[in-house]
DNA sequence: GTATGTGAAGTTATTCACAGCG
DNA sequence: CGCTGTGAATAACTTCACATAC
């Protein structure tokens, strides 16, 4: 996939944070706020909101602001969310089963409807309600479920012939939490996320090693 | 913290990444590599590699390229993590008790030493060799072991009291899994990271709602 | 008066392209 | 010759500042 019809990464990956704060905002009955007051709960400057949110339309009302409700919705139109998408999980390690246990994907409309892994000790059972596959099922499940989205705990090792499986098998967008730089048919999308980066980048701050 | 000497925080990211990259490399007994060649292993450009590493010194030999494993302990003097850095990590709760198990911080330079709940059924008790404390004794423990990096796994109603008692107890950098737009003081430093915010830079993509 | 939406300006980051060195 | 390091050029992103609308 991509083009994505020239929409800034950065724009789309602060949508989300406004998404969080709208949705704080909407639970304490607040009905309308302004890009201004937008700002000040975040690091972003109230011109990069508004360029951010007319990427997409005029959502504002000149004078007042924007209707927080509305301006939910909106954004869940956007991202894709205002639909419910089921997630399938391979790597039912540690971290894996943590997110199985995450029991905030539901409110923002993601649900993990099953998982994968080697181990004869977890096929067969379940975590929650979300059933422990055999690797020998993936293609299967994915299937028969209709799966787009696949979560990647694996080993790093194996984290390359999962994608391949899972891509093949008709995932359109992978969370990698194992190895950097998957490499994945062209209409298929990946994000990384790497825990002990983001501590490096603490290091590197605290430790203040600058040139 | 931070001024920073205007490292492009794009370039410190990327930093970690060519990190894994050349350990990997160093694992395969490769001994030097060129910025073209580490260009391959990523999206990112050869030319982007070279100005990322320049910011910080000259490292490598025109016609041969980076010695491997000069260029890691180079990065790791650069991150800060060529010493190991005690951890704290506050909310044992699934996705924290799932970093406590995670084995792969020990050879990056990070070891999670104290964890706090207040469940009372996890206080006192170890999860492998991490104790968990009280909430009560942050400040102190925090103050026994000066520990200056933290990871905040609490629900996010709680998560901004704790990194207010954390950076006054002395921590300079939080890793947030908690809540978006932590407040802290200046000197201190915080990373977010928004797992669900992922899944949605997957579904934008996927579903292709885009203007 | 207040706040949006947006050209224009400014800033930051990436890529080009090549001189210079091993 | 190959590959780094880097000015210069380009591209991407952010901020300014204000006309426009409510």
């Amino acid at each position: 996939m991509n083009e994505s019809e020239k929409i800034p990464i950065p724009s789309l990956r602060r949508l989300s944070a406004y998404l969080r704060q709208l949705e704080v905002l909407s639970a304490s009955e607040v009905t309308h706020v302004s890009s201004r007051q937008l700002a000040n709960y975040s690091k972003v400057g109230d011109a990069t909101i508004r360029r951010d949110l007319t990427l997409f339309g005029k959502f504002g009302q000149r004078g007042v602001g924007y209707e927080v409700d509305d301006l939910i919705s909106t954004l869940r139109v956007i991202l894709g969310t205002q639909r419910r998408w089921g997630v399938v999980l391979v790597g039912a390690g540690a971290l894996g089963r943590a997110l199985m246990r995450y029991s905030g994907f539901d409110q923002r409309g993601f649900k993990i409807i099953a998982a994968f892994d080697n181990d004869p000790k977890k096929i067969g059972t379940n975590l929650g309600d979300i059933p422990i596959h055999s690797l020998d099922e993936l293609e299967s499940v994915i299937d028969f479920t209709a799966a787009r989205i696949a979560i990647l705990t694996t080993p790093s090792q194996h984290a390359q012939e999962m994608a391949t499986r899972l891509t093949a098998a008709g995932i359109e967008g992978i969370l990698d939490f194992a190895t950097p730089s998957l490499e994945v048919p062209p209409e298929s999308y990946v994000t990384y996320v790497d825990i002990t980066a983001h501590l490096e980048e603490l290091t590197f701050q605290v430790s203040g090693n600058h040139p």
